[in-house]
DNA sequence: TTTATTTTTTTACTTAGTAAATAAATACGT
DNA sequence: ACGTATTTATTTACTAAGTAAAAAAATAAA
């Protein structure tokens, strides 16, 4: 189990997350913990209203009849917030992640119009979601850019162009909420965890393709943010020294290759007219030699990367998480025979590959995960 | 702190065996443990014979004088052995891991004769060391292969020709002694972290320079074996799918180009005679062209895979361990300058690069400190 | 000598759990 | 229809591991 939710009533909650029902007894059984404390936590839990007992049609089962246990989503809501270059996103979810509301708030050039539109849009949010303030348990903030979790500052963002800004104490302030940010890869893994995919994985890699390439580690059950919070910078390793400049500074990064950004310039300079990445597939589909190279290559460049980390931190599981709108076609075929090709016969086994198309709340939904967690194993 | 130091026993041996000496206060200060609990914990280590108060002159300090507490070497000591396919190595260890006692076994070919010779060696061993019977708490094995520490089993060992050997039953059957075993890179790292270099750092990796390549991961301050117990293994990423075949039945891994049985062989292609990699490096200094550029290539291999690692995992601490006697030259200065050269500024400041000659004891010590963490956590 | 200061210990209490006995609620066999 | 087996949940009595705050100990300085 993961050791941050080794408490009795963190590991209550998590199972409950991962399993939606259960009844005493199989809490105690999952969890490891003893059917009395069980009794107590769940006790406790039911009076707050975090859990509700269902009743069920019985079983025909001998013995006293066991009771279900659920989380009642509606016991506490989040805000999540993902703020980017395009737009700042935000959602209000529940505690099963299940987003309530949402609004879109066009590009703010400053912190402080970031957070005036934000406050501003917190309101109708709620009314939209028909949900008491109260309930509102925290603020989830996800950013392009890089983050100070800790302190709650984003330390520089050349998306947004920021520099050290506190960006969950004015957030925090201005909704009258608890705040915590991370960088959009670290939201993403965390809402993975809560709410997604990953749930039942203790060490996973979760890939976020956009117009960057951004990852995050799960290990030991937990959010790995390395020593300085810089883990999971994937996308900037160099895989041809000579190759285009990449926003970093440095040249032949793994997403001037591979990267949504990157994959669109290249169409354009190869005269190929696209939309989205659909478009490419599509145009590969047909026949159409440049748009198949581009694909291809970018598919094998980053499997190939993969499996590099594979390797090294022979995850359970690689999560990719399609921003740019892909689908399973040349680029993700690509991706998948690379790593296959490319790693250990002891790893094809036991590395799950996943691909998942982002819907449009993702990031912001991940924000919201980000409070959910910290709000939930503070219980 | 370290998660499974994280009570008041194990944080106090944890600060001990970093800082050497500490008064109770200190040591309060350094594990956040109240200093009820340091006293309460500090008398039961005193009345075991773990901990020692020393008598220091009076530092002329106004107030009670604070009382240094150390850790008594002597209340334990631990059994290391490794196993590889060029020898069985035996040491037995102090609480600090200082080595007291040696014994150079030649190669066994099955476990059975390991465990013989080693159970044989294990009485002179401590004669040698004069150390009674009683205070040996337990011993650690570090296997040249892929192994299941968890049961206590090496699944595979091409070096030993093994499969699925119960060598920790075994070995701690015949010396009834409570017995580990993992495999020599995490054998590593756990040394650094315990007795070594890499005490202070929460988040770091061990390259292990010998034959082959092997690494290990310390994260969250605790050793990372990935999914399957896969982690690490770095020496087999693909550089070049059409490279040289690698033992593994793969071709162009990372250690078929940069490993020292490769290297060695590589020299032999090139005409070189040479003893040792201490040899090639002379060469090369010499303004032999082949040796330079063996060694070159190498380094700049090696470097670009760490490099990647750095990018994703973010450690504090790349320590590498050299087990072939390359000392500072060619190669260490090739690995140096690639991985600086194809690192985000970010990373340069934040990463450690160190490199250390691995003394002759290097390993069996290591695997001895697998037994001093395991029975220091425990107590 | 008295007082201030610093370190350590003691006391009384809290928190979070457990094992084992007990109670509750059902199905089954006769 | 009724006792019995069975399974689930709760209660009781206890333990382990810590804490805060008061007290004690041991010194230097006034």
């Amino acid at each position: 189990m993961n050791p941050y939710l080794r408490s009795a009533r963190s590991a209550t909650i998590a199972a409950l997350l991962q399993h939606e029902r259960l009844s005493r007894s199989e809490l105690a059984e999952i969890t490891g913990v003893s059917p009395a404390s069980i009794t107590e936590v769940s006790q406790n839990f039911l009076q707050q209203g975090l859990l509700v007992e269902l009743l069920l049609p019985q079983t025909g089962k001998r013995g006293r009849p066991s009771v279900q246990l659920r989380l009642q989503s509606s016991h506490s809501y989040f805000v999540g917030i993902s703020i980017s270059e395009v737009a700042t996103l935000m959602v209000v979810t529940d505690l099963q992640g299940h987003i309530l509301a949402r609004q879109t708030i066009p590009f703010c050039k400053t912190p402080a119009e970031v957070t005036a539109a934000v406050r501003k849009n917190y309101t109708t949010l709620l009314r939209d979601a028909a949900i008491p303030r109260s309930r509102v348990r925290g603020v989830g903030i996800a950013v392009a850019g890089i983050v100070n979790s800790d302190l709650g500052i984003c330390r520089y963002s050349a998306a947004l162009n920021w520099r050290d800004v506190p960006i969950s104490e004015l957030i925090g302030t201005a909704l009258k909420l608890p705040a915590w940010v991370d960088n959009d890869a670290n939201a993403a893994a965390v809402g993975e965890k809560f709410f997604g995919r990953a749930r039942d994985y203790l060490n996973f890699t979760s890939i976020i393709l956009g117009r960057s390439i951004g990852s995050a580690h799960y290990m030991h059950g937990m959010l790995y943010r390395g020593h300085d919070g810089g883990a999971g910078e994937i996308g900037h390793i160099t895989i041809d020294p000579k190759g285009a400049l990449c926003h970093c500074g440095r040249n032949g990064c793994l997403e001037t290759i591979a990267g949504g950004f990157a994959l669109r310039a290249a169409a354009k300079a190869c005269g190929l007219s696209i939309n989205g990445m659909r478009d490419l597939e599509v145009l590969a589909v047909q026949g159409n030699t440049e748009a198949s190279r581009l694909l291809r290559t970018a598919g094998a460049t980053l499997g190939a990367g993969i499996a590099y980390l594979v390797h090294i931190n022979n995850p359970q599981c690689i999560l990719f998480t399609d921003m740019e709108g892909f689908e399973n076609g040349v680029f993700r075929t690509a991706i998948r025979q690379t790593i296959e090709n490319n790693i250990l016969p002891r790893f094809l086994g036991s590395t799950q590959i996943l691909f998942m198309d982002a819907e449009p709340g993702f990031l912001p939904r991940s924000a919201a995960s980000i409070a959910a967690f910290e709000y939930l194993t503070s219980l």
